[in-house]
RNA sequence: AGGCGCGUAGCUCAGGGGUAGAGCACUACCUUGACACGGUAGGGGUCUGGGGUUCAAAUCCCCACGCGCCUACCA
């Protein structure tokens, strides 16, 4: 007999075993010794390197964790690639507000000292994740581990550059482009974000030059006004056609400005007038370019007016330019009104700054052609597989098919400086290094590009720079193109297709297969988690309170679905982790001689219905959890697990067992029925496994099995664990529908029974006599189960034959099938309350039958639906006919 | 403005043309030799509303309402 504690307490082996897998290599993929074995490789999300581990996070490393798993159980060479990204912007500011505080900006350090001052901060808080990633119990082979700044990775990312450049997808322009102020850095549309925001439609009216009267025109911007060169209207606006090619006179500035026709302008908004200034706004910027107008710029980097604005501007911030430049109006009456008006405002994402569209030279990447090789490769080869497809494929196609040039330089210090060099006559020479670059140019006397690239840049070539791109490595030959990337939706643009677009460029293949897209976990009013919010739940927090593997339960069991957190979720698995710990401590018990015979369940067609019903179980639930997890049916696995365990395992087969298995003397039988506990127990951990790692570790290392005959053979020779025990797979020959069927009786059977107890309230000490009736079938699956059915219902007697004649003072039950129970209750029986108890029992079957006639009634029914469908329907009204006709023979007995 | 998703038991969510499901919560009974983080038996839903297709709709289609997300060049 083996002891162990009542509880399940979680922390006692998550350390532990984490630091046992991760000392004995079993994280990596060389682990496995099959020359022949199937690949599986996944690379992380990279989480920032200022990042700390938060639900997201959770979810996603569950789900990825539970693949690599199961794979690497079942016998794949198994890859989980870690790492982490220098999450540009962000670390720098993190590491400016901390300068700050000692009363520093970066420009008193200088260039060369604030980097090494990141890369030092890096050392001391960076990658705090890290180790609360390994709470999480991740098999990610740490000797593999990335940072996008590693020398090999920049190396990616400068020959990347060189290759696009030299192919003239990279190039470097003058273009309108997203300016924050505050971060002192261009932005991508994507790390633009748009927030509604209330605010004012202002009317202004600019005089004609060569006649009376004026063009009004709306706009949010009124300070903009100053660097307007045009007026805009639709060219087929009845209003204004005979105006085309006016000139008006901008007010305040007094510049000459034409009215020009552009079918940008809709009539319908506004005046249907508009006010063009090419230098601060993106749309004006492109009708700039079509008609040839000036860009005059009147803001500058840090949102203040500039010398072009005029005397009076000059210095001024955006909206004081803006108080002043209405007030102009006013005191001119150019103002003709002022509306209140809801729009949408361009914000910096990372700090909320209202972005000032300027015009401003930057590097960008033609995205066409490297868009055209994703939309080819799912177009004909449907990669990457999106799951959920609806909507994933669309939207990733749509954003494609849309997609515009890719800003990629950042004015910030921290990153990957641009290979690019400039010569004193101002010649670009790109280059992988310096000395190539002076070599190309032929000088010595070279200036680097101060920029840097936009951190997704080098998070574009993650999956394969991780694995050593550009040297044709094992590693690529090996583990690319990627099995799956999991990944939630807010990324799909910025990262998903960007990695498919440069591997299939610089790879010749997809980044992965598949693109898994999970749910969002937000609190309980629906609202994602944020730290502005301050309402996320700290998964650190829940492990604590309920383990590690219950959170990774609750996780895997969102899905690809949004899921409100509650603890109660956790709690209800934690309380399934106990449940676990329990069922292995009663089999633990009961250990003695269950390690004998390493084929317990030989001879099959000898074994008691409950083994034979439960090895049916445990093979069709293999066969189920195979099939979900090759789907990413993450939700419908967990419950597949859960109930087998709990219902199947627990309820029923441990029950039906306790019998053989808790005898007080020693006997093969009992050996035996012990030895066959052990072995579904033993199959049913690895099943859990990828879920609940610790757990299933835990118990499995005590059971007294021989742990070395259940490794996969790919792994022989290793210190036995269950990460490395062979997955259960189904065996079809071991599904058995009789046991099943035959065993459904006898539940439904001990279920009615407990039913009669519990309404007929016989108390629980109470033995009773149970009388079965069942059809020639059936009878001697009653007559072999009797003492479990016994023992299960409490009976002190249970007796089974053709048609029993019961006693009038019995409560009795009729089951599907035909079978009759009878409790015969001399003495103890209400009939009043029994009757009751047979009415309802017979309302409940006339309601069903009610529905069932009434659609075999229809004649159309009959004649269109499939035949075998209406057969089913008469065998169900035939089989509640008999059923009533039992319960009312019962009743009349009652009488 | 467009696109998409969602609306199922008190709560959180599965399911998805043919007998409405789970967990939690609730009720009653039970400290039965694995587990009260447990056991047994129950109660509870006209599947948001309205139309349509069909022999049959919670499920497919249309409309409405409510909620959420994404995309966008209406100043």
């Amino acid at each position: 007999m083996i002891e162990i504690p009542k509880t399940y307490d979680p922390k006692e082996g998550e350390r532990q075993h984490y630091e046992r897998w991760e000392a004995r290599g079993y994280f990596a993929p060389e682990i496995n010794q099959d020359p022949n074995a199937p690949m599986f490789s996944i690379v992380i999300p990279p989480p920032n390197v200022t990042g700390s581990l938060h639900m997201g996070h959770a979810l996603q490393h569950t789900m990825m964790d539970v693949l690599a798993r199961y794979k690497r159980m079942s016998g794949y060479r198994t890859l989980w690639l870690p790492g982490m990204d220098h999450a540009g912007i962000s670390t720098q500011l993190m590491v400016t507000r901390d300068l700050k505080k000692e009363g520093l900006t970066r420009h008193d350090l200088g260039r060369d000292k604030f980097v090494e001052r990141v890369w030092k901060w890096k050392e001391q808080y960076g990658g705090q994740i890290l180790n609360q990633m390994r709470q999480e119990g991740v098999s990610v082979d740490w000797s593999r581990f990335k940072f996008t700044m590693d020398e090999d990775l920049s190396r990616a990312v400068r020959e990347v550059f060189v290759r696009l450049y030299d192919e003239g997808l990279i190039y470097r322009g003058n273009r309108i482009v997203n300016w924050c102020p505050n971060d002192q850095t261009v932005l991508s549309d994507l790390e633009v974000q748009r927030d509604p925001q209330k605010g004012k439609l202002y009317y202004l009216r600019y005089p004609f030059k060569n006649r009376d009267g004026a063009v009004t025109v709306a706009t949010t911007r009124p300070e903009t006004m100053l660097g307007d060169t045009a007026v805009a209207v639709n060219p087929n606006d009845e209003r204004y056609a005979s105006l085309i090619g006016e000139v008006l006179v901008l007010p305040i500035v007094n510049r000459e400005i034409p009215i020009v026709a552009d079918e940008f302008v809709e009539s319908e908004f506004g005046t249907g007038a508009v006010k063009v200034t090419p230098a601060h706004d993106p749309n004006d910027y492109e009708m700039g370019k079509r008609h040839n107008l000036a860009e005059v710029a009147v803001i500058d980097r840090f949102a203040r007016m500039t010398e072009e604005a005029g005397a009076d501007f000059a210095g001024l911030d955006r909206y004081k330019a803006r108080e002043l430049v209405i007030e102009k109006l006013e005191a001119l009456n150019l103002l003709e009104k002022t509306d209140d008006y809801e729009f949408s405002i361009s914000k910096c994402e990372r700090c909320k700054t209202v972005i000032e569209p300027l015009i401003s030279t930057q590097w960008f990447c033609r995205m066409d052609q490297l868009r055209d090789l994703a939309l080819a490769k799912l177009r004909d080869e449907g990669k990457p597989r999106f799951v959920p497809r609806v909507p994933y494929e669309k939207v990733y196609a749509d954003w494609l098919e849309n997609l515009r040039d890719w800003t990629i330089s950042r004015q910030l210090w921290w990153g990957h400086q641009i290979p690019a060099w400039y010569t004193k006559d101002g010649d670009v020479i790109v280059a992988r290094s310096v000395e190539e670059a002076r070599q190309k140019a032929g000088t010595d006397d070279l200036t680097q590009d101060e920029d840097v690239l936009d951190t997704w840049f080098s998070s574009a070539l993650w999956p394969f720079s991780t694995m050593g791109w550009p040297d044709e490595t094992e590693d690529l030959r090996t583990f690319y193109p990627t099995s799956v990337l999991i990944t939630g939706r807010d990324i799909i643009f910025l990262w998903v297709s960007r990695m498919m677009m440069t591997g299939l460029k610089f790879m010749g293949a997809e980044a992965f297969d598949d693109v898994y897209v999970h749910g969002t976990i937000t609190d309980k009013h629906g609202q994602r988690m944020s730290k502005t919010k301050a309402n996320g739940v700290d998964p650190l927090d829940v492990f604590e309170k309920y383990g590690v593997d219950a959170t990774r339960l609750t996780l895997a069991s969102a899905g690809a679905t949004d899921m409100r957190w509650n603890d109660k979720h956790v709690e209800s698995y934690r309380n399934f982790a106990n449940k676990i710990w329990n069922a292995a401590r009663f089999c633990l018990m009961n250990a003695e001689g269950g390690d004998s015979g390493d084929a317990p369940f030989a001879n099959r067609e000898q074994l008691p219905l409950h083994d034979r019903w439960i090895l049916s179980r445990l093979n069709r639930t293999a066969g189920a959890v195979k099939q979900q997890l090759d789907t990413y049916d993450f939700h419908g696995v967990v419950q597949t697990l859960y109930h087998f365990f709990w219902d199947d395992f627990c309820d029923w087969y441990i029950e039906l067992s306790k019998a053989s298995v808790t005898a007080d003397t020693p006997s093969p039988d009992r050996s035996l029925a012990r030895a066959r506990l052990f072995s579904i127990l033993e199959q049913a951990l690895r099943l859990l496994h990828p879920f609940m790692p610790y757990l299933t570790e835990e118990l499995w290392q005590k059971l007294p099995v021989k742990h070395a005959m259940f490794l996969h053979p790919a792994y022989r020779g290793a210190e036995p664990t269950i990460m490395l025990a062979a997955f259960p797979e189904e065996d079809a020959a071991l599904i058995d529908e009789r046991a099943e069927t035959e065993m459904q009786a006898i539940i439904d059977l001990i279920s009615r029974v407990r039913n009669i107890r519990s309404e007929m309230n016989i108390k629980p000490g109470d033995r009773i006599q149970l009388m079965i009736a069942a059809k020639a079938d059936l009878q001697p699956v009653f007559a072999a189960s009797t003492d479990q059915i016994a023992r299960l219902t409490r009976a002190k007697e249970v007796s089974v034959d053709g048609h029993t004649d019961m006693p009038k003072a019995s409560a009795r039950a009729v089951l599907a099938g035909g079978a009759e129970v009878a409790v015969p209750l001399e003495g103890l029986i209400d009939f009043a309350q029994e009757r009751a108890r047979l009415v309802r029992e017979k309302e409940k079957l006339q309601k069903e039958a009610g529905k069932l006639e009434a659609q075999l009634g229809n004649a159309d029914f009959v004649a269109r639906a499939p035949a075998e469908k209406v057969e089913e329907l008469r065998a169900r009204v035939t089989d509640i006919g008999q059923r009533t006709t039992a319960l009312d023979q019962m009743l009349e007995a009652l009488s």
